[in-house]
DNA sequence: CTTGGGTCCTGTGCGC
DNA sequence: TGCGCACAGGACCCAA
């Protein structure tokens, strides 16, 4: 079972749980447990956030960007293994299944954590410290998010665009779809499963795909990442998942970490197969995608 | 310019 | 049952 990898679905999903406790909300505290995660925080963390009230939750690729009303955003990257965990004290009011009554207690690799005027909290967990957080000014960009491509749940994202972006490349669609300047969100589970949906195989070359087929791309990747959103939701309003993980989608993979189980497609007698590419596990069907 | 591989980090799961 | 190791992977970084 894969453990918890957050691409677009999850960080939107988690983006969606912190808005109640977060949203709207003053920060009168702040926790800063240890120097760094994947670089060192920026100067003075604490007291920047400490005072603040956060005006907007807002996602961009798999970032959750929160305004400050101190005209500075803060940012923060799951990387592989964060989590955040959202409580409320248990004399608190209960907002049905967004969150957690009653604050838990701390845990190893609990780095960073925000107390609310509301008596919030909102702890980030990173075991792996492959996540991120960073403070800049919010009327500037930054450098991490200057190089991403298109949403690709956004309007910029349709077939002429990916047939243009995939034009003259000879890289293999995985790793073109995996390249956060042309497609800002996807990571390996969904990529899978998007080239499952489409019948392409993960090595075949950009340049080789017809645009019918880039087409049909599009739209799976699209309909994949909606409806893992969907099921993101649902598992918050049914206490089901603290945020930050893949959860209960997981059940619906119909290639990713699959290997050697049979194809899900209807009528075929299939066995997903997983190859490497540039070191990373590429599931598939070697019957549907070709 | 593009492209591919190394690196970071720790928990998990497997084989022996 | 314990130990060691491969593996997971997002994004930076550098070499070719």
């Amino acid at each position: 079972m894969p453990g918890p990898m957050p691409e677009l679905p999850e960080v939107e999903t988690v983006r969606r749980g912190l808005e109640p406790v977060l949203g709207g909300a003053l920060i009168v505290r702040t926790e800063v447990r240890r120097p760094d995660l994947r670089w060192p925080f920026p100067e003075r963390l604490a007291e920047r956030l400490t005072g603040a009230r956060v005006n907007a939750l807002r996602r961009r690729s798999k970032y959750i960007l929160a305004d400050l009303d101190t005209d500075e955003t803060l940012l923060i990257h799951l990387g592989m293994s964060g989590r955040m965990t959202v409580s409320v004290p248990d004399t608190g009011p209960l907002i049905p299944g967004v969150f957690v009554r009653g604050h838990p207690p701390q845990e190893k690799h609990d780095h960073v954590v925000l107390h609310t005027d509301g008596g919030g909290r909102i702890t980030f967990n990173d075991a792996r410290r492959f996540g991120a957080m960073d403070l800049f000014p919010t009327a500037c960009s930054h450098p991490l998010l200057d190089v991403l491509g298109v949403e690709p749940l956004g309007n910029a994202f349709d077939g002429p665009m990916l047939i243009a972006a995939f034009k003259g490349r000879n890289t293999p669609v995985k790793a073109a779809l995996l390249d956060q300047r042309i497609v800002a969100g996807l990571g390996n589970i969904y990529v899978c499963e998007s080239l499952w949906r489409t019948g392409i195989h993960p090595a075949c070359r950009t340049g080789r795909i017809g645009r019918a087929r880039v087409e049909s791309l599009v739209a799976a990747i699209r309909a994949v990442l909606s409806e893992a959103i969907d099921v993101g939701g649902s598992s918050l309003r049914d206490h089901r998942q603290t945020s930050g993980d893949i959860g209960y989608f997981q059940h619906s993979l119909a290639a990713y970490d699959r290997e050697n189980q049979p194809c899900k497609a209807p009528g075929c007698s299939g066995t997903i197969k997983r190859i490497l590419q540039s070191g990373r596990s590429s599931f598939f069907c070697p019957i549907c995608q070709r």
